[in-house]
RNA sequence: CGGGGCGUAGCAUAGUGGUAGUGUGCUCGGUUUGGGACCGAGUGGUCCGAGUUCGAUUCUCGGCGCCCCGACCA
């Protein structure tokens, strides 16, 4: 991709109204833009790092036996009656509207209502359960506050997977199988290292549900950490630390932090109030148990940036990264310059390296400046002065390690790897 | 939803009851070229409505919007 094509620019100041440093920086490197509080756009550069993002949580989904599905935003009013959830008073954040002819519908929030009504209509056998079925959709709740950038918006992407199976024991066995599914998640996209399974409160339908978060002091939540078992408890169940197993008598050490994705039991409560049931060996009717396991793509992304950011800008872990490698070419004037340039950007697109191309005519420090602040983990600098000594220079973004490299060894192995 | 703050060019930031200033961006010309370089010339603005006033960007009221704290987060 060349940069001078590109339709996004870096500003050097972020719009005073965000404070938080993911907002600041995913704005002033043109990768989102604001639409009003708690909506965003995602530009280009965005996008790709969400299609990595989703990428990542597709794989591991489809890994575990999901299957990924792409349900309607409009809801329609009568299935969540049947669960109780169109009541206001029991959900207090639905966008909801008017058709023309004056049936009112909802915007979704969640999915068990609609997922198990459509699930009523291709299985009824228990030689088709369990299934997990997920999708990755924009998602509407109407928060009274939007807050922290992208941590929390209206309108935001989210991987929600549920699970329906034929008993609490084969739930339970998935669930624990969602909880590696997440961790390799996690790991994969860079959070690994900062990101713990939380015990939280279970909302309605169990006891506790299980939430990932990762330290950050831009996250909402508060959890105790238990450094020896790696496990942490949300505030929220802080009164009860005694009666978990898990944390009886240890000392837990307070972090704030983000959550980055929560996974639910669910029972049978959506299941059978859309009269989802299967029939068993006997031919006897049986309930089907649910569970419901999500994450906030946006949310993640915005916690990489939190996480990973120095004072001069992003610093994307290689596996989300818009771009691995970081062209930029100075003395662009220079023909030597321009052409090596050039060639490289070729070669290096040929053999499907993802390289944005900084082909303007700038100076040196604004190019470094604009670098940093994109955050793309490899820039290759070719100048003047490299070429002189035959070399280009590589830079990592994250420890700013520099390494010479002949130009003809580069483009050698680039040669090689087109074939 | 309770409390607090704010709204001036694309972005940032001053100031004033009497022709709205600076930085940055953008356009043009020139000098530069390893950390947002310099010189010159342009471009472009008072959130919306009502009121007070000879005159409102400024004062008053209302609306809309944004941020922060809290509550909320099924």
């Amino acid at each position: 991709m060349l940069q001078s094509k590109l339709f996004t620019k870096t500003k050097k100041e972020a719009p005073k109204d965000e404070v938080s440093k993911n907002a600041k920086l995913l704005i002033r490197g043109g990768f989102v833009h604001k639409e009003m509080a708690g909506v965003y756009s995602y530009l280009p550069l965005g996008l790709r790092v969400l299609k990595k993002i989703e990428n990542v949580i597709r794989e591991e989904m489809d890994a575990v036996g999901g299957q990924e599905l792409h349900m309607s935003v409009l809801q329609e009013k009568s299935l969540w009656e049947k669960s109780g959830r169109w009541n206001d008073e029991v959900v207090d954040n639905w966008f909801k509207t008017d058709l023309k002819n004056g049936t009112e519908v909802g915007l979704g929030s969640t999915h068990e209502e609609p997922l198990s009504n459509i699930l009523k209509d291709h299985i009824s056998s228990y030689k088709e359960l369990p299934v997990y079925p997920y999708q990755i959709q924009v998602k509407f709740r109407n928060e009274a506050r939007a807050k922290s950038g992208l941590m929390r918006g209206r309108e935001f992407l989210m991987k929600d997977m549920y699970s329906f199976c034929k008993s609490e024991e084969e739930q339970h066995e998935f669930y624990e199988k969602s909880k590696k599914a997440y961790t390799k998640i996690f790991e994969r996209v860079g959070l690994g290292d900062k990101t713990y399974m939380t015990f939280a409160s279970g909302g309605t339908y169990s006891k506790y549900s299980h939430e990932f978060q990762t330290l950050t002091e831009a996250g909402e939540d508060t959890i105790y950490l238990d450094e020896s078992s790696g496990l942490a408890l949300n505030k929220e169940l802080l009164d009860e630390k005694e009666n978990l197993e898990e944390f009886k008598g240890k000392d837990l050490v307070e972090h704030k932090s983000a959550e980055v994705g929560n996974i639910f039991n669910l029972g049978t409560k959506f299941s059978e109030a859309e009269g989802f049931f299967y029939l068993d060996e006997n031919g006897e009717k049986q309930k089907v148990w649910m569970g419901s396991y999500g994450i906030g793509l946006g949310r993640v992304m915005a916690t990489i940036a939190e996480v990973f950011a120095d004072e001069n800008g992003l610093v994307w872990p290689e596996a989300v990264a818009p771009y691995k490698f970081h062209i930029v070419a100075l003395d662009v004037k220079n023909e030597e310059v321009r052409k090596t340039a050039d060639e490289i950007h070729r070669m290096m697109e040929r053999s499907n390296i993802e390289v944005l191309y900084d082909d303007r005519d700038l100076s040196a420090g604004e190019k470094f400046a604009e670098s940093d602040l994109l955050g793309i983990p490899y820039r290759i600098v070719i100048s003047e002065n490299n070429l002189k000594e035959g070399v280009l220079e590589i830079k990592s973004r994250k420890d700013g390690e520099i390494k010479k490299i002949e130009k003809e060894k580069i483009l050698k192995s680039l040669l090689e790897s087109d074939s």
